[in-house]
DNA sequence: ACCTGAACACCGTTCAAGT
DNA sequence: ACCTGAACACCGTTCAAGT
């Protein structure tokens, strides 16, 4: 029997630094993410996570293109519902967009922060491009079947994320007492959809 | 001739470290605010700041309400722009929200986060709630000269907010490109306006 | 009342050194 | 290759003490 439990070379420490600070992450916001906290909690020593990570900023930055990945996986099995209605389809990522925010609300704060930094790595940025392939598919789906006005979709479906975002603010802060958030979803996704699309008399 | 400059009670080191602090916001955001180098910016020891504020945090709250009472200054100029309709006099707010949220980022971002604690002191609160209060009397006059359908304004407001703080954060990250930001505003001003509305047919 | 200096318990990062 | 320990330059906060 070896003791398995803390070798001298930790074997996983990428994977485990990433992972205890994920948890973290949720517990306590970016804030309380510190680097020598994680070593002691994985048995090593506070200047190890060096050799997987230049600094603090490469575990975060690997954090939240991680949460892209995972947010694009979501996003990507609502998004792929077949053959229903473009309102329909939205509110279907709207709603998975949400929950995902909900229940990563501090990994998702990171994630955009982590993006729009000046000096985000292009894996980050990639990952954060493709996680919302499949929802710019459905704008332009919808510019194609006539029921979206035409422009370019990134514009469109930030404004669509935009106003679920400030759902969310309001929602993870009590704001919207009894409401239910899916019921809001959809009467905002109603709202920008018809705003969005054609009108019948102008 | 005294010397003003640095008596032993400095006199003004309130106001003078929430003016420090504003600018080291703006020149590097709250990551970088520390009150150990605005005391010495300030030529006072590092526990000086301590008989102002009682920590840290009650200094970048005291900075978030200033900010909102600056903004509810901006909005409401904006927002009494008289006699005009509905979305016009919201396009106008939006502009004027834009303006204010390009020139302060940081300080905007440290208003949404000092607001949304759940140990936000009272004054905050009411700070930001009155910083809003002219734009939500526009959407109750919308809805009372019926271009705006009916529902909690407080809500309505929140839609329009979110998807101009998405606008923000593209055109501050250069993600716009060529596109003026004004004319962003309108698009997206009246695309809602449009989803707001009653319909003409349904 | 208002400010100070020393002390405490934390950080992230660097670097020579160990296995 | 991978990890360590000591050191450096920072933090925020507390507390007894000065004027």
């Amino acid at each position: 029997m070896e003791a398995p439990s803390r070798p001298y070379h930790h074997g996983n420490l990428r994977a485990a630094l990433l992972l205890a600070g994920e948890r973290a992450l949720e517990s306590g916001g970016v804030e309380n993410l510190s680097l020598r906290e994680l070593s002691r909690e994985l048995g090593v020593s506070h200047t190890s996570p060096r050799r997987h990570f230049a600094d603090k900023q490469a575990l975060l930055d690997a954090l939240a293109q991680h949460g892209f990945e995972r947010l694009g996986a979501t996003l990507g099995r609502a998004a792929r519902g077949q053959g229903t209605d473009f309102e329909s389809r939205l509110t279907k990522v709207g709603r998975a967009y949400i929950g995902f925010a909900r229940q990563h609300a501090a990994l998702l704060s990171l994630m955009f922060t982590a993006k729009h930094r000046p000096e985000a790595p292009r894996a980050l940025l990639e990952a954060s491009e493709k996680a919302l392939a499949h929802t710019l598919a459905i704008f332009s789906e919808g510019q194609a079947a006539g029921v979206v006005i035409p422009g370019d979709p990134h514009r469109l479906a930030l404004v669509v994320f935009a106003a679920l975002q400030g759902l969310i603010t309001l929602s993870t802060n009590g704001k919207l007492k009894d409401i239910p958030v899916d019921k809001l979803v959809g009467e905002v996704i109603g709202h920008l959809v018809l705003g969005l699309g054609p009108r019948a008399i102008h």
